[in-house]
DNA sequence: ATTGCAAATGATAATCTTTCTCATTAATAC
DNA sequence: GTATTAATGAGAAAGATTATCATTTGCAAT
């Protein structure tokens, strides 16, 4: 029965803002999202969002993450691996792209506005708009080149 | 109990060379995807199997699947939509990216040096070799623009 | 051509992720 | 506080893919 207790975060605003229903369950999934600044599945939304209030379902996060995707205010990647993962659209965090490294699987992110343009270019000169960019590279890590090998 | 004949495909002859068992079920998917010039799923490729010869389970269609890509002759796409798809790793073909129409849902074939080289200067200026792209824009075919609006 | 054996197949169960159903609960407007 | 309506929880269902296991088959050695 004892409800807890923590600040609005701003997705919780942006959820407001949009006429959603701010129920606590969605209060406590965006003070989550809010929080991370990696890209979860909802397994981990699920944990991270257990710890904070325990009255929460998996279904209700399933639930929240399409919402919040169809609101912009998510943006679901697929880096392989079978479940979607999630980060938030942020402004000012801008588009960005990913390397995943091969071995560690680890998620780094990247700019770069050049590719943004030709990406651009190239769906143009095709005759379409683009719409969406999925893009994501799998790198492995260099080995350092020595001065004797 | 009668079998039907058809020529081996270049896709049943790699499968030798790389050692494979050449069975009847695998010579047969392997001539359907010599023989298709898209990005099928496995249902698709289950269809037009069935055509040539009626004695292969959709379950073979998926260990086949799996088999050529790890050998290297498949490549698998994911384009959204929930189902894997496929199409042959075409030494001559080239890499190539994909466009997809935002409307039809028609994919439509790119190839682009600039953005090979992009990419690869990109993740190599992060310390790591490319292993993989994946890339697939979205896009909605414009209006033409008219002299008179 | 026959035989022997490992590997592949077919049918179907199991798994995994995501969505749906429906009875119950809770958020917002009055 | 009550009413209304939408959201939730628990579990069933769906859809794609993989696993299981008895049977069949490719292929190499006779
Ligand atoms: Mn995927
Ligand atoms: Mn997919
Ligand atoms: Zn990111
Ligand atoms: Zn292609």
């Amino acid at each position: 029965m004892k409800e807890p207790t923590f600040p609005d975060s701003p997705l919780a605003d942006l959820c407001r803002e949009r006429g959603l229903k701010l129920t606590g369950q969605r209060r406590t999934i965006a003070f989550v999202l809010s929080d991370s600044d990696d890209h979860p599945d909802v397994e981990e939304l699920y944990r991270r969002a257990v710890e904070v209030d325990p009255r929460i379902s998996i279904a209700t996060v399933y639930r929240t993450v399409r919402l919040f995707e169809e609101n912009g205010i998510l943006q679901r990647r697929d880096f392989g691996g079978g479940r979607a993962r999630y980060e938030v659209a942020d402004g000012d965090h801008g588009d960005h792209y990913h390397l995943i490294d091969a071995d560690s699987g680890k998620v780094i992110e990247f700019e770069n506005p050049k590719l943004d343009a030709l990406l651009e270019n190239i769906v143009r000169e095709m005759g379409y708009d683009l719409v969406t960019t999925r893009l994501s590279v799998v790198g492995r890590k260099k080995a350092k080149p020595r001065g004797n090998g």
